[in-house]
DNA sequence: AAAACGATCTACT
DNA sequence: GTAGATCGTTTTG
């Protein structure tokens, strides 16, 4: 399979747009000479204006220290035992990310499902935590320029989706005034959490 | 120093 | 569909 790492200027635009783009993109992942390949198939924007649950929204601490960096760099973080994968977006500074939600495994499943305690089921890469965990994605990737590491970087293969694939959905739990289309999905992916959890 | 919180997940029913 | 586990970070006293 053909495919070249996505260059930093792709990271450079608007959060939504970004976060929009990735959809079909392939996250990358080598480690102890093997590859793991997966296909994005959800993604989250987190702005730096009128989103409270932006982990940017009340200033600039250690921990979110890397979304305030150049676009193109990961921010991970740990929640609840596990950690979710972002990569910064727009410009340098500003604190502003895409959370990537769900992907679908394409290549080194078998040490994907080891990572995730022998997990065969659709859930193997469905959740931000649990990509995290078949992809062996933990904090010593925060800061990361995605586009020069050797062992996680993010690829075109030149898969594109249509308005007819491609979802987009309000993010549960905004707490700011009105409800934002933030969250972007590949209809009829199994991977991809279940319509309940994608309120339109 | 203690308490509260959460960009989650599993294990139920 | 939802209660409960779980733990690093942030907030509060």
């Amino acid at each position: 399979m053909p495919f070249e790492v996505l260059p930093l200027d792709f990271y450079g635009c608007s959060t939504q747009t970004v976060a929009r783009e990735l959809l079909g993109k392939l996250l990358v992942r080598t480690l102890s000479r093997r590859r793991l390949i997966g296909r994005i198939v959800e993604t989250e924007a987190y702005l730096a204006k009128g989103d409270t649950a932006c982990h940017a929204a009340r200033g600039r601490t250690k921990s979110n220290a890397a979304m305030f960096g150049p676009p193109g760099r990961a921010y991970v973080y740990p929640i609840h035992s596990r950690h979710c994968f972002n990569i910064v977006t727009e410009a340098d500074g500003v604190g502003t990310a895409v959370l990537i939600r769900a992907v679908e495994p394409i290549e080194g499943i078998d040490l994907m499902q080891e990572h995730r305690d022998r997990d065969r089921r659709l859930e193997l890469t469905r959740g931000p935590g649990r990509l995290c965990q078949a992809f062996a994605i933990d904090r010593h990737f925060d800061h990361w320029n995605l586009t020069k590491g050797r062992q996680l970087w993010l690829a075109d293969d030149g898969t594109q989706f249509d308005e007819k694939d491609a979802g987009i959905s309000t993010r549960i739990g905004v707490t700011s005034g009105r409800e934002l289309p933030l969250r972007f999905f590949l209809r009829d992916c199994p991977y991809v959490s279940g319509p309940q959890r994608l309120k339109q």
